[in-house]
DNA sequence: CTAGATGCAAACAGTTTGCGTCACT
DNA sequence: AGTGACGCAAACTGTTTGCATCTAG
């Protein structure tokens, strides 16, 4: 699917140097069924760079987040957060500086699914509506307060 | 709101023991605003009871999200996974094995959005789908296969 | 009295960083 | 040639575990 080529050409327009272990980092992430963790990606890119190291690895991943060429699958993988509320509810979730709001149910439209792939079941739908918190937007327009 | 006597009561009912320590967790968590983590509980219960061990909080914080008492935020809190899916989707998560499928955004109706607190820019709206995935529903009904 | 809870320290997993060397542009 | 990438090891953060002691039931 991504020549040699296309990945130059990749790297050329977002600023980045052309590495070899960059092309295999960026084909192991994009080749990968399912949503591969750093480690999972450093074992497929070991198989065809064998000196390659992990921090490469974690650094290279990193510099696609930065640049958006990969994205997170969620802003929630840091520390355990607690939840108490019990009432049915979704959250605001700051993109800048991480904080969680809750958002009451009925806030949102009814949701319907469609198309579930067969065996699939539902237990509860969570949904996050990322953007920039008022404290954030309030703050200049870059860095965040990266607060709880 | 919750005396000690609730408290009890409440341990009671889950066949926990009511320890001091228990109680004082619980408080917090449950009184603070926000989603706090484990160590921002740990900070506020070490106001009332100094000696207490970061582990029993952790350990109590489990024995809790097992027991129902207390949830989590969001399953995506392990390690970091990688998206290289450009196309619009949300996904489908099993609470068993923490699986993740994608799933498109077109088999979501669309969602609209009220009483969004002011000041807040949405950006993006990310829906988990949580349920049981095929493979663990198969796989009898206990203890999951915790894969990737 | 006994199972289970606590506290401590050590172990772990995931991730980041400092630094000397090497490679892309 | 110079900036930035690589690889290694050490440092860090968040979390779990083993074990001896203590306490709720």
């Amino acid at each position: 699917m991504h020549s040699l080529t296309d990945f130059r050409a990749l790297c050329h327009r977002h600023r980045l140097a052309a590495t070899h272990q960059r092309q295999v980092i960026y084909e192991a992430a994009t080749s990968m069924i399912g949503h591969p963790s750093p480690e999972a990606i450093y074992d497929k890119v070991r198989k065809k760079v064998p000196s390659i190291s992990l921090a490469t690895v974690y650094k290279n991943i990193r510099t696609f987040l930065d640049s958006g060429l990969l994205q997170e699958v969620s802003l929630h993988h840091g520390s355990l957060r607690v939840e108490s509320n019990h009432a049915p509810h979704h959250h605001l979730v700051c993109v800048r500086c991480r904080s969680i709001m809750d958002f009451d149910e009925a806030g949102l439209g009814r949701l319907q699914l469609r198309k579930l792939p067969r065996g699939f079941q539902v237990k509860r739908i969570a949904v996050d509506i990322l953007g920039i918190c008022r404290s954030c937007s309030s703050k200049g327009t870059r860095g965040g307060t990266r607060k709880a």
